[in-house]
DNA sequence: CTGTGTGCAAAGCTTTTGCACTACT
DNA sequence: AGTAGTGCAAAAGCTTTGCACACAG
C-alpha cells in the first residue's frame, strides 16, 4: 500500500522526526512497499520521479541513518560495498544472493534459535542478525 | 603459536597460492594468532615490524581477498565501513560490540540452528553468518 | 623473447563532515 | 536578532583497477 503524504508526515512525527520536504519524499519512497534499498538506489528513484523536490546525495545518507536510529528502517550489512535499508522492521532474517546482490526476507520462526550464548560482561543485546549467503547453482 | 616462515610458505602452497615475499609477510602476521583484523590494521602492523618488506595498501587488500577466496581466512562483514578478516576458519559465530568495534568469537554449538529454511530456487548455500550485536551497558 | 602472474599508484566509490541557510522564539 | 535544527558541497576513507614490472617457459 502506498501511504499518503499525510500518513507519512504523521509516521515521522510519531518517531520524533521533523517532517521536512526531503524527509517526507524519502519516507514515501521507502514505505511505498517493503523493500531493500541502498542510499544510491533510493537517490536514483527520487530523481526519476521527477515531480519531487531535489534531494542531495548527502541528505539521503543522513536521512536514512536518522530513520535507522529512530527505528523506522533497519540497516542490513551484508555487502562490504554498501549498506541496505530494509523498510520491513518486523523481526526476520535474510538470504543474500552474492551473485546478484539481492536480499530476500525469511521469517524468523523458520529458524529455531535456542540457547543464545551469554552476552559478554558489561554489554547488552543490541541486535541479532542471521544471514544465509547463497550463490547461483553451477549449471551444466 | 607463531608459524615459521617455512610453515607459512607450505601453507600457502597447499592452497595453490604462489608464496611471494609480500604474501608470506601478510600470512605471518595473520596466523601469528587467531584474530580479527581489517586491511588497514594489518598494513599498520606490517609497517611497524620494520624488518619486513615494504607492502603497499593495495597489495594488502588484494592479498586478503585472495586468501579469503582460497579459504585461508574468513571475511566478516559487520561494519559498513570496513571488512574484517578472521584467521580462525573453524565454524563459529560472532559478537560484535558496536561501541568499541570489537569482534569476539563464540562456538557454533552454543546456538541450536534447526530447520534452516529452504534455500531459494536455483541457489546453493554459500555461508551462514550469525552476528550478535552488543553495546556497552548504560551505566548510572 | 613471449606470456602469465604480481604489486602498486592512481582512480573510483560510498559515506561523513563542516558550513551556510532556514525556520522558529 | 538569536538559536536550534537541516541540507548539501566538498572532503575523507576504504577498496578496486589498470598498468608496469618480474619471472618462468
Amino acid at each position: 500500500m502506498v501511504l499518503s503524504k499525510t500518513q507519512v508526515v504523521e509516521k515521522l512525527r510519531d518517531c520524533g522526526i521533523n517532517p521536512t520536504q526531503q524527509r517526507v519524499a524519502i519516507a514515501q519512497m521507502l514505505f511505498a512497499r517493503p523493500q531493500h534499498v541502498s542510499a544510491e538506489q533510493l537517490l536514483r528513484s527520487l530523481q526519476e520521479s521527477a515531480e519531487s523536490t531535489y534531494v542531495s546525495k548527502a541528505t539521503v545518507y543522513n536521512t536514512l541513518a536518522l530513520f535507522a536510529e529512530k527505528g523506522l528502517v533497519r540497516e542490513v550489512i551484508v555487502d562490504p560495498s554498501k549498506v541496505f535499508y530494509d523498510s520491513n522492521t518486523h523481526q526476520h532474517h535474510h538470504f543474500y544472493n552474492v551473485d546478484t546482490g539481492t536480499l530476500m526476507d525469511f521469517d524468523h520462526r523458520a529458524l529455531a534459535l535456542d540457547n543464545l550464548p551469554q552476552i559478554p560482561e558489561g554489554c547488552e543485546l543490541d541486535g541479532l542478525d542471521v544471514v544465509i549467503r547463497v550463490r547461483e547453482s553451477a549449471k551444466a
